[in-house]
RNA sequence: GGCGCCGUCGCCAAGUGGUAAGGCAGAGGUCUGCAAAACCUCCAUCCCCGGUUCAAAUCCGGGCGGCGCCUCCA
């Protein structure tokens, strides 16, 4: 497997450094309003990641994503809904494991929030290392990092030091700081603040210390394999969690740093104040299916921008209905043997769909082969060279693109779902078949017209009609 | 101002030196009571201008256009 490492801006091969697990960690969702469908992008992105690992990479997966449920935004809104912070932050979090869900994205191992016990108190240990080792200084309660006490500050995001120091619009922290490229690992509590002291005095963490210290906490001893979020955090936040991490330890941070381009829309990076932010609602809202967006998510490159729109999702809608079909053709397959040469497309289809996600992801080229598998069997049908005892090789085939993709399946939980009472779709069908037998075909028609129109599509097939959702 | 990415058919999108995958939409046909689905056929020389090469969408230079990062941000 190769992936993509913007540490070293190359697509390098991968393989974990200890055994055959893979810890990695992902930089969640500051729990502070519902997460949008860009920072959806991102997470089904580190989805996919984490499927084509295992399996296509064959590995085990010790997988962290933290929720960030401290931090201004946070503070804010809690205090504008008179709530307590943990009360606030709950609810946030459990929208966005709802949302996950739908969207098909798998449980992770470990899901920290930078305010538990047992994280603060990781991440005041940590700035105490930091001090050890000289990497800090105190003002008014408050402690920072000293960047210039760390040579290789810089390497991940390889910026131009100078040109952040001159820049008019650095950090507007109202905190003091010896350097304006040094940042705050602990904020001394202000008045109405929540607060905690676990050992670097009354105040409560940084942004960019929770997620060292909790990589570190629940990963065991760096470098860990893969740590990964949105492009926008490549800086300051990650390498920040460098310059901290590595400042601690003396060791090397992660092996591989993996970023997810945004999702734009119209465009333009979503914003509040552009009115361009969408939520997963939002789409179901508009009448849309979540595999729909997933597939969308899943059909161009990881490191392009995405622009979503609209009418993108439409046309994900009827992609996704051609697999479907497909599958539906396979699933009504009777009789006849299995043919060699049906096995032999399959396993090469596998093969190469294989080989375009161990490629650095390349999800696109994937749904390219899926494709014109589907095609090849579905000529081999039409011919009769593909009989009943091949369908369970197929579907095995289109299993395995799903672990990795995880549409299908949802699609196919949605399919599951009625729009109207299954009992209800049964009697039109047969009302339906009453009438055609009849040749009443006005009849007919409009039962048909009429399921249509509460959401359900009849077609007739060799094996009777069949339903499926609109 | 500094750094970086991108520009491939009406729309979406692979391909990064060997002569343009795939999906959606569209046109014609086969099948069907009619549909739907499916199948067949058709539908691009890759933003522009130079250069390197036997050969470039792919490499180099210069334009034009779009986006992102440099500040909280997925």
């Amino acid at each position: 497997m190769r992936l993509y490492n913007t540490l070293t801006r190359q697509v390098e091969p991968f393989a974990p450094v200890r055994n055959n697990t893979v810890r990695m960690y992902t930089c969640g969702l500051t729990v502070y309003a519902r997460g949008h469908i860009g920072n959806f992008r991102t997470f089904v992105g580190v989805d996919v990641l984490r499927r084509a690992l295992k399996y296509v990479g064959g590995f085990q997966m010790h997988h962290v994503m933290n929720f960030t449920d401290v931090d201004d935004k946070t503070i804010t809104g809690a205090e504008k809904a008179g709530l307590p912070l943990r009360e606030y932050t709950d609810q946030y979090i459990q929208a966005f494991r709802e949302d996950a869900l739908a969207l098909g994205i798998e449980p992770v191992e470990d899901t920290p929030r930078a305010t538990d016990p047992e994280n603060l108190q990781a991440m005041a240990d940590m700035i105490k290392q930091l001090g050890e080792h000289g990497h800090t200084y105190q003002t008014d309660g408050s402690i920072y990092f000293k960047i210039a006490t760390l040579p290789t500050y810089g390497k991940l995001a390889r910026l131009d030091h100078e040109g952040i120091q001159a820049g008019a619009r650095v950090d507007s922290d109202e905190y003091d700081k010896e350097n304006a490229r040094d940042f705050v690992l602990w904020k001394a509590t202000k008045p109405g603040e929540p607060t905690w002291d676990v050992g670097c005095g009354p105040g409560r963490p940084g942004w960019h210390i929770e997620c060292s210290a909790m990589a570190l906490r629940l990963l065991g001893e760096s470098p860990i394999d893969i740590h990964t979020g949105g492009v926008d955090l490549v800086f300051p936040h990650h390498e920040n969690e460098i310059a901290q991490s590595e400042g601690a330890t003396g060791k090397e941070f992660s092996k591989f740093w993996f970023h997810i381009e945004h999702l734009l829309v119209d465009n333009q990076k979503m914003s509040k104040s552009v009115g361009n932010v969408y939520t997963v609602q939002d789409v179901l809202d508009r009448g849309f299916r979540l595999s729909a967006l997933r597939y969308i998510l899943l059909s161009a490159y990881y490191r392009k921008q995405l622009n979503f729109t609209w009418v993108g999702l439409e046309q994900a809608e009827e992609s996704l209905r051609r697999i479907t079909d497909f599958l539906g053709r396979v699933g009504g397959l009777s009789g006849g043997v299995a043919h060699v040469e049906v096995a032999t497309r399959v396993a090469e289809a596998v093969q190469r769909f294989d080989a375009a996600l161990a490629d650095d992801l390349n999800t696109a080229a994937g749904l390219g082969e899926l494709f014109d598998l589907i095609r090849a069997l579905n000529i081999a049908m039409d011919a009769r060279q593909v009989g009943e005892a091949d369908a369970p090789g197929i579907q095995a085939a289109f299993d395995h693109f799903d672990q990795v993709l995880g549409v299908l399946s949802l699609r196919h939980a949605e399919e599951a779902t009625p729009p109207i009472p299954q009992a209800e779709i049964d009697a039109g069908i047969e009302a339906r078949q009453d009438a055609r037998r009849r040749r009443d075909f006005a009849e007919a028609d409009r039962i048909r017209q009429e399921l249509l129109d509460k959401g359900v599509i009849l077609e007739d097939g060799p094996k009777g009609t069949r339903w499926k959702r609109r």
